[in-house]
DNA sequence: AACTTTATTAAAAATTTATTTAACATTTTA
DNA sequence: TAAAATGTTAAATAAATTTTTAATAAAGTT
């Protein structure tokens, strides 16, 4: 190796430390290895075809083509437009606060929603085995029992979508500044 | 089925709904299906045994075992001690913020810390390219690049970190608090 | 101290999920 | 409009994960 490739093999070898710990971590976030690879690739690029892409990581073009659309539906990638070329071209969300408010809002609405949906109807059939005429006192008394838990339960729901409604509108950054001044 | 066997049969299925939800959406956070209809299940129970759970949910007791533990990881369950007993006794922690908190909290000490180790190492390499008298000028311009934008992402792992402690101390709730007096 | 009960670990089987190869559809260009 | 290039869907393969059966260890009881 001559000396004046080493530094270009240093840069390499450092992106490829923080694409190892990005992909580990998005592991953990439900995406595929290939989909997290992907993403932390991205990271380091401006923007990239599927092609390129599969160059790059050495996988398979439909795995690419899954891969980034997945990335797209959590709002991790984006299309972009480049004039004079008839390939997609895709570039990472860098804004890593625009990544987590994407994700986790996503992920929490959809939370709140079914589950309070679930409650409401359960609710209901507990009301209506409270008035059932043929309900023993003790059965009466267990509906009553799981009517309030799930009673109580909704107020971490409605807090959930709070939360959402809060960094969706940034003002959870009045409380938490990104860039504490102390 | 006689009539008054009708309102019990309805309080089983109003519990389904809210333990299908809730094991539904434990799945998107990446704990197995037995572990989450685990938990849901617990969550309208007092406390259960292993063998209790095998009954319940008509699975094996190792899977029992390690769902359990799994459980207890993510603090989602914790053992409770029963006297006169010899089976271990397990209870699901029933309030959702509290899992939350031990759940998330979690997670995102743990990509800041992982992410944030990366970034330095790789910081660390790209100045010593910038140093290095062998790096050509678009090769030192490079580094300079990739060093300014692991800067920038910093940020946003200290940001992590800060919500993480506003959450564990509380403080969040004085926010976005759990009951909005509107 | 031996026996019984309960829980955990290890190896095997089964299921699920991810990825690839191959076929198809769509778009662009000549 | 035909040909070429790109992207997507479908079926098949491969890999990984989850679950079970069987064996082992640990704890408690007689």
């Amino acid at each position: 190796m001559s000396d004046t490739e080493k530094p270009s093999i240093k840069i390499e070898e450092a992106k490829d430390k923080v694409i190892g710990a990005i992909a580990e971590t998005m592991d953990l976030y439900g995406v595929t290895p290939a989909a997290a690879n992907l993403y932390a690739t991205m990271y380091f690029k401006d923007q990239m075809t599927l092609d390129e892409m599969r160059t790059e990581l050495g996988m398979s073009k439909p795995s690419m083509s899954t891969s980034v659309r997945r990335l797209q539906d959590i709002e991790m990638v984006k299309k972009t437009f480049t004039r004079g070329s008839r390939k997609h071209t895709y570039a990472a969300e860098k804004n890593f606060f625009r990544s987590f408010m994407a994700f986790y809002c996503q992920m929490w609405e959809r939370e709140a929603k079914m589950n309070l949906e679930a409650i409401e109807e359960a609710q209901e059939d507990f009301i209506e085995v409270i008035k059932d005429s043929s309900s023993t006192p003790d059965i009466v008394a267990n509906a009553k029992k799981y009517y309030d838990q799930l009673e109580e339960s909704k107020t971490y729901y409605h807090w959930l979508n709070d939360l959402v409604e809060s960094i969706r509108s940034g003002k959870i950054f009045e409380f938490l500044p990104k860039d504490p001044q102390d």
